[in-house]
DNA sequence: TAAAGTAGATACTTTTTCGTAACTAATAGG
DNA sequence: CCTATTAGTTACGAAAAAGTATCTACTTTA
C-alpha cells in the first residue's frame, strides 16, 4: 500500500491546513467573505475557470467542517445559498494576516504604474 | 488544454498558500520550528513516512521561497542542514494563531483520559 | 577488499486528481 | 408541447502528482 501524506492526520493544524490546502478553497472563502451569502450558480460565475464538480466538492466539504452553511429553498427551479458561519469568521481574521504577509512579500510587482 | 487552477495566481494570498497547501509542507516546517536546524536524513527520519523525493521537492521549494536556508557542508559524507528564515519565523507566528484554533475546534477529540 | 554512510538525482510506474460531457427533476413561459 | 432554468450527480478519461527502485561520489571502518 502507498503511504500517502493525508492518510495521517496526527495533528488539529494539519487538519485545518489541509482542509484550507485545496484548490479554490481560500478563493471560494474569500468571494463568500466579500459578497456576502451567495448561490451556487453566481458563486461559478463569480469564480472564473472552476467546474462545477470542483465547486460542489469544495462547498460540500467546507459546509461539512461548518465553516459555511448552505440553504436551500425549494423552490423550481431550485434555489441555494451558501454563507460564512461563525468559524470561517474567526478563521478569516487569521487569513487577513497571512494575506497582509503575502503583500509585503510579493505584493510590490503588482504595484500600479501611473 | 486542461485548465487547472494553479495556473491562474492571481493575487498574492493565493501564491502563498499556494506554496504552503503542498503536501507536508507545513510539517516539514513544524518540526524545523520544534527542533531548530536539521539534517537531511534526521528530517527523512523524523517525517515518517516522507519519500526522499518529496522530501527534497519540497526543500528545493521552500528554500527558493526564502522560507529556509540550506548549508551544504561538502565533508565526506556530506553534510547537508536546513532551517528556518526570518520569513519563515514570520510566518510560524500567523501559523501559530491557526494552531490555537485547530485546537479549538478539534482539539477535545485528542483529549487525554486519565 | 568490501560495505556503510550521506544527500540526493533520475527513470519508471502507480495513484490520485480533476475536467468534460451527459443526465436529472419540476415548473414557468412562449 | 418544447425549451429554459437551477443545482447538482455520475461515469469516463487524461494529466499530474507522488511512490519505488536504482545510481552517484568519496571516505572511513571492518
Amino acid at each position: 500500500m502507498v503511504q500517502r501524506s493525508k492518510e495521517l492526520n496526527p495533528c488539529p493544524v494539519s487538519a485545518l491546513t489541509n482542509l484550507l490546502s485545496g484548490p479554490w478553497t481560500m478563493y471560494i472563502l474569500w468571494v463568500l467573505s466579500n459578497s456576502g451569502p451567495t448561490r451556487f450558480g453566481a458563486l461559478k460565475r463569480t469564480i472564473e475557470g472552476i467546474s462545477t464538480k470542483m465547486l460542489t466538492e469544495r462547498l460540500r466539504m467546507l459546509e461539512q467542517e461548518g465553516i459555511l452553511y448552505r440553504h436551500f429553498e425549494p423552490t423550481v427551479p431550485p434555489q441555494v445559498t451558501y454563507g460564512l458561519t461563525e468559524r470561517a469568521k474567526e478563521l478569516m481574521a487569521i487569513l487577513d494576516q497571512l494575506d497582509d504577509l503575502a503583500q509585503r512579500w510579493y505584493g510590490q510587482e503588482q504595484e500600479i504604474a501611473s
